[in-house]
RNA sequence: GGCAUCGUGGCCGAGUGGCUAGGCACAGCUCUGCAAAAGCUUGUACAGCGGUUCGAAUCCGCUCGAUGCCUCCA
């Protein structure tokens, strides 16, 4: 029997604005799309937490026993810089800019993405497809809509018309709006372009001379539109139709709009079943963007080399202060924020660790099946992530007055306890023992029970002055003592 | 201007008609040679003003404030 039989998700779906239950197309499978960045500068912060909240849900679906394919796409071309300039794309305008390839653009900041999701401890995606790697799916999608009915060509562009879409479908479904409020908040400033009218968007757009990415098609050379790279590659790899597409709350509109107006347009179905949107994250209570400049890179917490934070915090910490907040909900970047993160995150792990080493007794004193049920209660409900943590430090408590003998807990709940609270933080969560990992842990170990027994002969002794130089530099290192019942403990900070 | 979302104790952040998470900080106590760690105890907070209700922080209305989208954006 898989989990997932089990267990009873929700899901809140934007869609519908509602928390419905969640079942998937196909029992035990799951078809999840992702939009992943634009490869034309370095990710920040706010593009990691968004990719790291569907990481957790991916984590979870597996965890519960789903076959999950996950697809989270690399826009590698194709989205204008500003309707005012000349056309020209995000990547082709970096390329121009520092005078290489657009392709090693790509490369450059794919490489850096890859590199900082590792460090994050993310699992890859089942596939990662490119925009331009698709570019003949996203033609032969254009050509349908055409025939369709649904687009027009103007001088070797494509555009999709949204008036006649709203005629036999709906235009604004998923982000409340509604396409006669739309035209009549429109200011005709720009009397620019061939659009029959400004919500109309482009699916192929005609590359001027000077235009470095471009592909042949049936109107001419030019490159794709926004939004169809990821109705091309969604519905290759997913189908017509799937369970679950994510994405950041800012795309919402237009970009998941037009993408559901393309879908519908081409096939006659509604794509996606939910839609799950994950929410910013601001600092100094603004949004974090590329454009403004407010932004920080996950390198420059790392290693604490930026002018907001007293220091530099380890990815797991920051994976952690995420999951502290829910994956809907506005999170505000500070340093005292991330700082208490760091301190609950070091108490949690000191738990974990002490479970195997925990005395074993014949009898427990809390309810593990029941607290278990409870950790999954709160990822039942819609990825609730706060509420998990809340019912780990509830365990944390358990386990630390177990190891101070003043609670038992028998073998078989022992195992079960561990079993349970690995699965919950690090293959739900995806948290790291920062502590483990270190390469000399061993040797360190070693050095530092040494000292411990040194500082026991002093401190039976009543030579308080050589303990507590042990202990003090130990501490000016970063090496804490912990004395306990038995005996004393460490831990690296 | 339009459409949304949100406003919770010192800070961060859940919850959402009655049973009032959690983390951090603070205070007291236990433990300790002293500390730290750990444990225990204490904090009756939900922007403001009205309304619905036996009862609202939770529903409704208004006001104020913040943010997001309306143009590329995770």
């Amino acid at each position: 029997m898989n989990l997932y039989e089990e267990q009873s998700l929700k899901i809140y779906n934007s869609l519908s604005g509602k928390k419905e239950l969640f079942q998937p197309i196909n029992e035990g499978h799951i078809g999840m799309y992702v939009c992943g960045p634009t490869v034309y500068s370095n990710v920040h912060l706010g593009n990691c937490r968004t990719f790291m909240s569907f990481d957790m849900i991916f984590r979870y679906f597996k965890h519960l026993g789903y076959k999950v394919r996950y697809v989270r796409n690399i826009t590698d071309a194709g989205h204008l810089v500003d309707d005012a300039e000349d056309g020209e794309d995000k990547i082709a305008k970096k390329a121009r800019l520092e005078k290489i390839e657009p392709m090693e653009v790509v490369q450059r900041y794919t490489v850096d993405f890859h590199n900082i999701l590792e460090q994050f401890n993310f699992l890859p995606p089942s596939i990662e497809p490119t925009a331009t790697g698709h570019i003949i799916e996203q033609i032969e999608i254009i050509k349908d809509i055409l025939v369709k009915g649904f687009a027009y060509e103007t001088n070797g562009s494509v555009y999709f018309d949204v008036k006649k879409f709203n005629e036999a479908h709906e235009y604004g479904k998923l982000s409340g709006r509604k396409l006669e409020d739309m035209i009549a908040n429109t200011r005709e400033l720009t009397a620019q372009d061939d659009k029959h009218s400004p919500q109309d968007f482009a699916l192929w757009k005609k590359a001027e001379p000077q235009h470095i990415m471009r592909w042949p098609s049936p109107w001419g050379d030019g490159f794709p539109g926004w939004h169809l790279e990821c109705t091309a590659m969604s519905t290759k790899y997913l189908g017509e139709t799937f369970d679950i597409h994510g994405g950041g709350m800012d795309l919402k509109f237009p970009h998941h709009e037009c993408e559901i107006a393309q879908a519908e347009a081409s096939n006659g179905k509604s794509p996606v079943h939910y839609w799950l949107h994950a929410n910013m994250l601001t600092m100094n209570g603004k949004k974090m963007a590329k454009s403004t400049g407010n932004n920080i890179l996950p390198g420059e917490i790392f290693t604490g080399e930026n002018d907001i934070l007293s220091k530099a915090f380890a990815p797991s910490v920051v994976r952690f202060f995420m999951m502290q907040a829910h994956y809907t909900s506005i999170l505000d970047l500070s340093n005292e924020a991330l700082l208490a993160s760091e301190k609950g995150y070091n108490k949690l792990m000191d738990a974990v660790d002490a479970i195997e080493n925990l005395p074993e007794g014949n009898a427990t004193d809390f309810n593990i099946t029941n607290w278990q049920q409870k950790c999954y209660d709160a990822m039942n409900d819609d990825f609730n992530t706060p509420i998990l943590i809340a019912q780990l430090f509830d365990a944390v408590k358990h386990i630390n007055l177990i190891k101070e003998g003043r609670e038992l807990i028998s073998k078989e709940d022992k195992k079960l306890l561990e079993k349970s609270i690995y699965a919950f933080v690090f293959d739900i969560l995806g948290l790291e023992n920062a502590q483990n990992n270190n390469a000399n842990s061993d040797k360190l170990s070693g050095v530092v029970s040494l000292l411990i027994e040194l500082r026991d002969e002093a401190r039976a002794n009543k030579d308080f002055a050589t303990s507590d130089k042990i202990r003090d530099q130990l501490t000016e290192l970063g090496i804490q003592l912990k004395d306990g019942k038995d005996g004393t403990s460490f831990s690296v900070s």
